[in-house]
DNA sequence: AGTGTTTTTGTGAACGCTCACATTTTTTAC
DNA sequence: GTAAAAAATGTGAGCGTTCACAAAAACACT
């Protein structure tokens, strides 16, 4: 809690009020306030008030004058003001990173709009390398706006207390993470995502299979790698090789690149944790003059609109952002309005898509 | 100025407040207030505002003790309360479209960060399809909410008196909308940009230049296609076919496939009005069996970080968004603060990213 | 010790709204 | 025509903060 940076220039309330008589002189071109349109026809505040809030208990002849007062005086009710009067904000706040990304991108303009659709407005909060202080600075930050509610988009298993602690009273859901905690959040199931692609591969006899895997500190990458190994291991089978990326498309050349780099590749088909990485290999690849998916074959993730188009066209895996933020928001709404929830994690099944970037295996695997 | 829909719970206050006793019980676990933490050290709540203002009138010894008391208390300052005390929210409202796409992605994550470090946090509002009255809803909405300053990031410009009348005082700006009507903005010079790449062409001895534009309501994809068709004719030379697109890989390859629809194709190049598109077109080339450049060259217009790895890598149009947001907030803020800003747009200048796409004209072209 | 400064702390009112309840007006019923 | 019920409107207080100013305390200096 820093202290406010003070303003620099004279607050010109300050020096309206300086000047006020004490007749009451409202300053100059300030908005109107119910008392304004009060006095205008006649009526008491209250009565405005309850016009303003689709109260039944006014008489139609005095709704319609109140409302035509509004009109003139283009009122607008002060939210600021409201909110302290009735400890509700109407405002959710979300914290989530690389909003440049397609999904997350998605799961924000997703989350507004259902936010939107339920009268709540969104107040965002990015945090670009989610470390503790700055996801906590980023928490105090929206409960000092008062938010209802907060959405998480960042990971912070480690972190549980203090963000618990942080939140104070606030209820807040995770999306996109699997914080096994009890704490309520919409995943989709990047686990199986990325077990269907890998099966696919191994349906198409592939026998080594190679993996790109995203920043180790995300879940989603964390979870994807883990199932690329653990359905390989299932299978009997070893799993390939397996190199870093950081969810670019660069970072995805350049991990192609080095799986290249040494001899002929024992690999038949890649996984990558993503599409823009996916991307990345098929150039790498073809930079290498290696083909797909004659010579390997190679799946993404995400479905990103773009990846029909690919050069082959990416067999990928689909994920649904849309309906990850519009479940959230259902679950925070009805957390705000203590109904009861489901505690546990809403889990949506990505599908898989299959294009021409997957083959069945041509030459015989050199290794296995 | 809609009513306001009525919670259908109980509102916990109002519980709160039927059990509390005259001497004035505080509800459960709400947050703590000024006043809570003068009175644990014993100081008026006017001292505790001093220290969370960082007001340098405050004895040493005092400080520490509310410091103390502050942290105790987990003391989070109200800002609904402060705004209402100050008439100032340190919130700015951007209303945007589409930020599922990379520019506007950009331009949003860049104006909020620039306002998060001049203490200013962002309240977002999408405008899907930006008709009059959706943009005027919006308006109002952040209005509401007590914005100290707006950031409009689409096309109004048939609407402007209506924007200015529904803003009321608060300042607004532009941003990435050429409105010639001296309101302040920032926007690359899109035609610039368009010209650079169009020259390019022209340089490589290309006679036919046919064009992939976005959707004409996008004051972007009107500066854009004019900026086509203008070099050209300032060369001398005719413009080629022209498709409109809808900004989208899809709508970039059906107008490529339209293009080629009628026999071999005249044009040797195609400007497309994003890299999407340009994508798409890419795409649409190669199951056409046209090879790109040799064939037939293309440049885009964005620089998304994917476009070096197209196939081949895009020859593109470089714009900064990071920079765009950034100063529009710059801006924004000195209007905010009364201090002098230049009303005339600024305008940011794009560069021509040369890479794989295009090449000199080989074949003799057909026309002209 | 007494005065004048300077530093530190406190007081009252206001910001624009909603709540709970009180009061007035209108309608209904006998 | 009156009493009771229902509908419409008004009143006072409070939400948590800041502002302007007032008061008190601490410190200097004669």
């Amino acid at each position: 809690m820093k202290p406010r940076p003070r303003p620099s220039r004279p607050r010109p309330a300050s020096r309206d009020r300086a000047l006020a008589l004490p007749g009451r002189v409202r300053a100059h071109s300030q908005n109107a306030t119910l008392n304004d349109v009060a006095a205008r026809c006649g009526v008491s505040y209250q009565t405005i008030s309850r016009v303003v809030n689709g109260s039944p208990l006014v008489a139609e002849k005095t709704r319609a004058r109140v409302l035509k007062a509004i009109a003139d005086l283009n009122y607008r009710p002060n939210l600021a003001a409201r909110r302290l009067a009735t400890r509700r904000s109407s405002l959710i706040g979300m914290i989530g990173s690389h909003m440049t990304y397609y999904g997350p991108a998605q799961v924000m303009v997703s989350i507004e709009e259902t936010a939107k659709r339920q009268g709540y407005n969104l107040i965002f909060s990015g945090v670009e390398n989610p470390g503790e202080t700055e996801l906590l600075a980023a928490i105090d930050d929206l409960c000092e706006q008062q938010v209802d509610g907060l959405v998480i988009g960042v990971r912070f298993e480690d972190w549980i207390a203090a963000v618990r602690k942080h939140c104070g009273g606030v209820p807040f859901v995770t999306v996109g993470n699997r914080i096994d905690d009890d704490i309520p959040g919409v995943v989709v199931d990047e686990f199986h995502g990325v077990r269907l692609a890998t099966r696919h591969l191994l349906e198409l006899g592939h026998q080594n299979i190679a993996c790109i895997s995203g920043p180790p500190d995300w879940p989603a990458a964390k979870a994807r790698y883990r199932a690329w190994h653990t359905t390989i291991k299932k299978a009997g089978r070893q799993p390939g090789p397996y190199v870093q990326g950081n969810w670019s498309t660069q970072s995805g050349y350049d991990a192609t690149t080095q799986l290249l780099s040494s001899g002929p590749p024992a690999f038949t088909a890649i996984v990558a944790s993503n599409d823009h990485m996916a991307l990345g290999a098929l150039r790498a690849l073809h930079a290498n003059k290696v083909r797909v998916p004659h010579q390997i074959s190679i799946v993404g993730y995400d479905d990103v609109p773009e990846s029909r188009f690919f050069e082959p066209p990416l067999t990928t895996v689909h994920h649904d952002f849309v309906a990850e933020g519009e479940r959230c928001v259902k679950t925070l709404l009805r957390m705000i309005n203590r109904e009861a929830v489901d505690t546990t994690l809403q889990v949506l099944s990505p599908e898989l898509v299959v294009r021409e970037s997957t083959a069945k295996v041509k030459r015989r695997p050199k290794s296995t």
